[in-house]
Parts: C-alpha cells; structure tokens; sequence
DNA sequence: TAGTGGTCTAGACCACTAA
DNA sequence: TAGTGGTCTAGACCACTAA
C-alpha cells in the first residue's frame, strides 16, 4: 500500500529540460556555434524519454536559442536572436476592441495595372491587371486606418461580385481566402497632402505603415499598405 | 516477401490533419465560434493516434485558428487573426548582415530616477534609481539607430562593472541576461531636435521607434527605446 | 551510407476547469 | 466531480543530409 521508501525524482516536463538546457547555454556550458549531445545522450542523462527531449528542443529551436539539422545535430545558435509573436486582428475587431464604434468608407475602386512597387511587393516579372481598392477605416467617425489594397483577380476571381462598399476587403479576404505565405513591413513616413487629407492629420506628420501581402501556393493573394494615425502603436505580449 | 495487396491508406503526417481541420474551418463546415468534435473522436474518425490530433491542434492554436481548453474543448476563434513571428537580431548582427561595418558609441551614462514613461513601461509603483544609458549604433560610420536604455540595478547588479563604451549593452544583457518576459512596441515619431542632430536628419523625419522591455520573474531587467533611422522597415517572413 | 533529428503509435496518467 | 486537453513513455520506422 505504502509507496516505496526508495527517493524518485519527480518526473520531470519537458518545460523542465528545456530550461536546463537553456541554462546551460547560459551559463556558457554550451558555447555558441557549439554542437550539442544528441537527444538521445541527453535524454539518458537527463533521465527522461527521447521525445520529451524533442519537445523541449523544438521549442529553443522555435524561440531561436538552437538549430536542428539531421545528421549534423543540434548547435547553440552563434547569433541569438529576440523572437516575438505578433497578432494582427481585424480592423473592425481592434477598433470595437478600443471600445469605439467601428466605420468603413470605400473611397475608390478599379481595376488597373500594378504600378513597379506593387508588382516588386508580389514579385511579379510583369505588370498585372488588378482589383485596386482604395478604402477608410473609422473609429468613433474619426479616420483610423487608410488602406490602399490590390487584388490579384486570378487568384480571387469572385472578388468582383462582392459588393466592398458594405463589407471591407480586409474582411472578406480573411474569411474566405487562406494563405499559406506572408510578408509583413512596418516602417514610418511623413504624412502627404492626400494621407494628411483623407487621414485629417498634418502634412508631415509621422505615420506608421504596415504592409502586407499574401499568396497561396505562390500565387499572389493581396497586397495592402495599411497607413495609421499618429499615436497608433503595434503591440506584442509573450 | 510480398506486400499484403489490401490498399492501405498511407500514413496521415499531424500537417495532413491539420490541414484536413483547417480546411474544415475555411469551409465552415466548422464555423467560427463553433465546438469541435473531442481528439478522440477526430483521430478516430481520421484514424491517427490522439497524440497526432493534438499535435496538429497545437500547431492551429498557435497560428490563433482555434482555442483549446480543458473541459470545454476546442472551438473554433472566433475573431480570426493574423499571426506572424518577428525576429530581431543583435545591432551589430544586423549592419554586418548588410555588408556594413558596425561600430558603436555611447554618448552617456548615468545613474539616474526613471522618468514616468519608463517607470510604466515597467509597470513600477514608484521611481527607482538605475542605470541610463545613451547610445549609438553606425553602420559605415553613418549613424544607424539611438538607443535609450535603462537598466534595473536591483536585477543586474554586475552591469556596473562592464565597460560599455567597448561593447554595447544590448549586447551584453542579450548574452548574459535571460528573460521570461519582453514585450515590444512599435510607432512612429517625428524627429525632435536632439533626435535630429544625433542621427544627422532634417528635424520632422518620420523615424520608426523599436521600445522593448525585459522581465526576470516579473523584476524589471531592462527598458530601451531605439530610434531608427529613414528608410528602415522591420521585416518578417512566413 | 550511416548518423541524427522527426514522427507516429497505444496506453497510462496528470492537470485543469465547467458545471 | 467528471470531461477534456496536456504530457510522458518505449519502441518502431521514416526522412534528411554530411561525409
């Protein structure tokens, strides 16, 4: 009935050996550039199974601490990097989320070639004929978010019978066309006469952009360049 | 020596499932909002092992497609959103990877009272004497990004003994100090005249600004807000 | 071609939490 | 307190790739 008298380690999580291994690398135990024991070596000396050993592994190699490669094994990344997750919500779901009343306004719609910076964001050879949207995202009435989005009309042929004056691309896309590849961009600009306007903002002002784009299986999705209001932050937790 | 000759279904990898259950959700065959069927009963009908289901689940839970929960199950998010990984490397890391040649100079240091933004950026009560450090990161001798840092003496007793003017701090809190809490902000500022003067641009230019803070079992480590130069975008892949 | 990481399985047990 | 996800294990086999 009674357990055994003899002491057992507590068994221990792969949280567990993620941090010693961590520590180790810390405390220089394991030297950057350094090739580490196979899973199996520390497993056994950790005292635990191979794949717990694997789980704890793929996440220092996910959080960029260790890379993995087959045959070659594990090494202590020579570069550390800071990795961090970043969530990008709805427009109309981050501006309900400030407690504000959210608003959209289609303000232009056609179709037209790319212009050079759109096709290099999508990596085009040659020019395309695309959906080009042009639309204002509201908090309260005030101007939010001015986007400026094209749509790849063979990879989103349905696109044109949805009517965007109701509902924003942005909405639409996400429901309804996955992607398996993105590209983000955020940086600053000054403020332009039509951003100063429509955005009703000074001219000059710093604004941050954030561009996006998306493709599925290589074929290009959307293109967006989302323009702020000044005191906009983008935030990460973790 | 033959195979049976009875088909055998092939082996279903956690990605075949997880994107059998993504497309579910694309098609909302499972609708946002919407429970999901148990893991088990998932790996039964997909005949894999329970253990695959909840691999391919923890893959949709972290790409933000689905909430898990104990007892109450998986349901699909409601509010889709759009995740992505961000990777910041080490200043010096990031000129050398642009075939520049990196060199740093620090324009002050201090022990001083955090200022109000930087006692809230860590979340402290009340103002605390630590650490202040000004700097400069150049690439090509061309001025590449201020930094304004304040460290925790209370947590990094030994950083008054390094000498930063030889190697930055970010270098070496990155090597020495682990976190378990960070957290990031990105927004745009106009360049005020110290700004301006330090980074040799015309006051007004639209700079983005990189703040990061660090935590250690909830002590604050380190807090710094890094002034960018024009033309600099933060990038991610996938 | 041989070595190392990656994945799958069945089963056991744990941990959290809605009811 | 009962139901569901989370983790661990041992062992088998696969997949990639440095040498």
């Amino acid at each position: 009935m009674t357990q055994v008298s003899e002491t057992r380690a507590a068994r221990r999580s792969w949280q567990d050996i993620r941090d010693e291994i961590h520590s180790r690398v810390l405390s220089r135990r394991y030297k950057p550039g350094d090739k580490l024991p196979r899973d199996e070596d520390i497993a056994e000396e950790l005292g635990c199974a191979r794949s717990t050993v694997q789980r704890a592994m793929q996440d220092l190699n996910d959080a960029g601490i260790v890379e993995r490669k087959r045959k070659s094994g594990t090494q202590v990344r020579p570069d550390p990097v800071t990795r961090a997750t970043l969530d990008i919500p709805i427009t109309r779901v981050e501006v309900e989320a400030r407690g504000a009343r959210y608003g959209y306004q289609m303000l232009a719609r056609g179709h037209e070639m790319t212009p050079p910076p759109v096709a290099s964001a999508f990596g085009l050879s040659a020019p395309e004929e695309m959906l080009h949207i042009e639309a204002l995202h509201l908090a309260d009435d005030a101007p939010f978010i001015l986007e400026d989005r094209w749509v790849s009309l063979g990879t989103c042929p349905e696109i044109v019978d949805v009517d965007l004056s109701v509902q924003s691309a942005n909405e639409w896309l996400v429901m309804h066309k996955p992607y398996d590849l993105m590209d983000l961009r955020f940086y600053a600009v000054n403020a332009n006469g039509e951003m100063a306007a429509r955005l009703n903002v000074s001219e000059g002002a710093a604004l941050l952009v954030i561009e996006r784009s998306t493709w599925i299986g290589k074929r290009p999705i959307t293109t967006v360049r989302s323009v702020t209001t000044p005191g906009y932050q983008l935030l990460t937790g973790s």
